[in-house]
DNA sequence: GCGAACCTTACGCCAATCTTAAATCCGTCT
DNA sequence: AGACGGATTTAAGATTGGCGTAAGGTTCGC
């Protein structure tokens, strides 16, 4: 399986819409977990708190250089890197020095080309053997393979959708907490554009006939009016 | 990562109507910790006192800039900030100067967009899981865990509301103290509008039979005759 | 005892949420 | 290319439960 695509990226731009727009390649490609970061400050943030996976890094930044981050981070993790510059700009430092970098883009660039090349780099680190398992975990009478994107319970096995799959682990990774709609909108369209609300029912409403036995009343995915949806703690 | 709902804003604009305006589309999309300041001297106050999450700062202020503001703020706390400008008017220097801010947004403006922009500001800053979560906290017999919604008492678990969770909430912050009705109705519904009393009582109420054993000798949400309410400090 | 402040209960509204079905998108196979 | 099938989104009508209101009761302080 594409396992790759659960990797958690870290984003970081101080251009908003190159953000988004590399945001959009990368969702439309199957990847969810993505964290936005415009500055230095918050990418060592983001580093620290999500952990990511693979680093995607504007050598511009508004309060330092891409090389300094990477430096910075490299203190914190060993994560894969890739960079992002504009033609000629440091295209010779890049290429040059041996900074660790795993990977480089010149601007502009093809879209379609980031991803492979992230693709690339995630499937050369991360090889085989390496890979830490999506979840399983039990809910009531089910098991939740998200692994296998499968749901084993009484009535037999049924498969999670992308989607599905996607909405469970941010619920799981808040499992006993509420998760806004909004959270959940953003884990997986990444839009800031509102408009998924309906959406978000109808996919919360088709988990609710794999993992619930009684899909109109549930006991384990609930809704908690006004403030979003919760995932209960097993035990 | 539980909501950034809960973070505390602080919105700065010499004229009342827009932080009305404003305030109220915060209010809708579900933000109630919010702190009106309308010059930087009582921005600045704010600031100390209530340790604001995340500032929305106008440019033009009766008592100096929102960048002089801004800085002023840096030496207190490294919080995100949201820059209000008319058009033109210094629309370069923000685009321009990597002053810190974390985003502009120029009026007039959607409300809506501006909701956006704020929660992106957010949920990039505050980054999931390095949160600290909303207050768990014993009651008597009573647990009341605010990040889930619930209370779990010897006769089991019960749901707390949206209302019933900002109530609480703002109760909790002050434990042991009293809390006037006019704060607690300003900390839910917005300032002004004095007519909520009533159904502060029934929300008081509710919270009751949630948390007390005896709803009608209450033990720890006290009413103090002629102030407002008070939360037994626990011990 | 009297008034004011507060409590208690019940009821109806309406926005938030659910539910279903049909439309659209998208990748794959022929 | 065209057709098929599953996944996703849109749309529209139904339902629900939180919330606010009001009306009457109770308690407190003077």
């Amino acid at each position: 399986m594409n396992d790759w695509k659960w990797k958690k990226i870290l984003l970081v731009d101080d251009e908003p819409e190159i953000r988004q727009m590399i945001d959009d390649f990368l969702r439309k490609d199957g990847f969810t977990r993505i964290y936005h970061a415009a500055n230095c400050q918050e990418a060592l943030a983001l580093c620290r708190s999500q952990k990511p996976d693979i680093a995607i890094l504007d050598v511009m930044l508004p309060d330092g250089d891409g090389f300094a981050l990477l430096s910075s981070i490299r203190r914190i993790s060993p994560m894969p890197v890739l960079f992002l510059s504009a033609r000629g700009e440091d295209e010779d430092r890049l290429l040059g020095l041996g900074l660790g970098a795993d990977d480089y883009i010149v601007k502009p660039f093809l879209p379609r080309e980031l991803v492979l090349r992230l693709s690339a780099v995630l499937r050369r680190v991360y090889a085989p053997q390496t890979e830490e398992r999506l979840p399983v975990f039990r809910i009531g009478d089910y098991t939740v393979d998200l692994g296998s994107a499968a749901v084993r319970g009484p009535g037999g096995e049924q498969p999670l959708t992308a989607k599905e799959l996607a909405l469970l682990l941010k619920l799981y990774e808040n499992r006993g907490r509420i998760v806004t709609s909004d959270a959940l909108c953003q884990a997986v369209w990444g839009d800031d554009d509102d408009g998924y609300e309906n959406t978000l029912m109808v996919h919360i409403r088709r988990i609710r006939e794999k993992i619930e036995a009684e899909p109109s009343t549930p006991r384990y995915l609930l809704t908690v009016r006004g403030l979003g949806y919760k995932l209960a703690k097993e035990e």
